[in-house]
DNA sequence: TGTCCTATGTAACTACACTTACATTTATTT
DNA sequence: AAATAAATGTAAGTGTAGTTACATAGGACA
């Protein structure tokens, strides 16, 4: 009903108008995916770009094989899809898979084109989202030459304390259940030697589990492992 | 000075009215950098986009003990620097240098700016463009992550045959000089291990040398090679 | 409560590509 | 043309992380 209201919560439409809000409201709809479940695959049209309005979405890239590799985690608020539709993409080149339940809302290529065409400073804004993310991929790519697995890890964890982590007490709690095959593919590596790894921080006082999920103990002594400087 | 004309060849701004184009060019200046120079290094304050005119324009990641990943080689009329401006980055984040000796025309920031905020057609090419980028690097990770040494330099030579290649005959030229340590650099790889790939391809009759060029004999044994379908 | 499935732990083995080291060839400079 | 520097060729040795192969633990569900 009050559909208005999540879209001020959608990262780049900060700071528009409420005719607009309402305009662009009227061209979305809603749709929920379950926990684990595929929003598009390589090779879909794609016609649709969404927005993430509650949950999370991971978005990869697959091998021939079946390998993975994840380039990001989004949150609610986050728009995705978009790439294909910005770049003239007939169909989808990753996989997009909801994390939790989540829902989504949809607009169609067309509306979205529609929609942006009018409005400059959105498209200013959607460009400056396509620099910051491809700044992201790049930053991936720099690590995966230049940086061995323990060293990639002990990134990826920092970097999601900071996206996703929550204070606890003078401890950060990561506040998002992977799997150690999630974390493997976040940092281009395999289960195994990322649940080595983990165990590895484990024993060395860096980290500690709560369920699923990782509370980081020393910020300080993750990033001596990272070689982070700041 | 009849400036107007070589803005023409400048990919995404193609389809600019005249009027447009002397605007343009009245807000640019020229600069000549000669081969193995360097145009901007990480930290140097990002106030400029370039728009390459002649020659060849290398642009790469370094880490701190100085290795190198080359993300792309920029041909004449193609756009670079845009992306720190585009996403409010101070600071660059990569080195370009010039592998030829390069003009460039040079647009300050703030120009910039002011130019495409004018033109909303301009503003989504430009975000294709960011798009078009970001999809390049993401497949380089991927490539990265799934594929071995030899793999990625088939892939590499096909791609580089495909930008800068040249029928010559039944073969293919491809029309750069680089050294084995900058195809290394394209790869993610070491200049020791890309010079024993590049001879086994010319022992397997899939390419040869002119001078410091590559020519491929057989397409389709490298595709091969570079496990390739399409 | 028991069964099944998914996730995690661990270890031996392997391999690909990086290091190291140096020789040789080819450019560039003076 | 000689001297110097840059680029290439090659090989032995090494190491990190991937592979293979199970064993165990922990949830989910009947």
């Amino acid at each position: 009903m009050e559909k208005t209201w999540y879209l001020r919560r959608i990262n780049i439409f900060k700071g528009m108008s409420e005719t607009e809000m309402k305009q662009l409201a009227s061209i979305t709809h809603m749709k929920h995916y379950d926990k684990k479940t595929t929003i598009y695959l390589p090779g879909d049209v794609s016609d649709q770009v969404y927005l993430l309005k509650e949950g999370r979405v991971k978005i990869s890239k697959i091998s021939e094989d079946g390998r993975e590799i994840t380039l990001v985690i989004l949150e609610p608020g986050e728009i995705f899809g978009e790439s294909a539709i910005l770049s003239d993409d007939k169909e989808r080149s990753s996989v997009a898979e909801a994390l939790e339940n989540a829902y989504l809302c949809i607009i169609s290529r067309r509306d979205f084109e529609e929609f942006i065409n009018n409005k400059p400073e959105l498209s200013l804004s959607i460009t400056k989202l396509m620099g910051f993310r491809r700044r992201q991929i790049e930053t991936m790519l720099e690590d995966l030459v230049f940086r061995g697995v323990h060293e990639r890890l002990a990134l990826l964890l920092l970097r999601l304390a900071d996206r996703h982590g929550k204070d606890i007490g003078n401890k950060k709690l990561i506040n998002i259940s992977l799997t150690h095959y999630d974390y493997a593919n976040l940092i281009g590596s395999t289960r195994e030697t990322t649940t080595a790894c983990l165990n590895d921080f484990k024993r060395e006082g860096l980290i500690e589990f709560q369920k699923r999920k990782v509370v980081i103990l020393t910020e300080g002594g993750l990033k001596k492992r990272a070689k982070y400087e700041d």
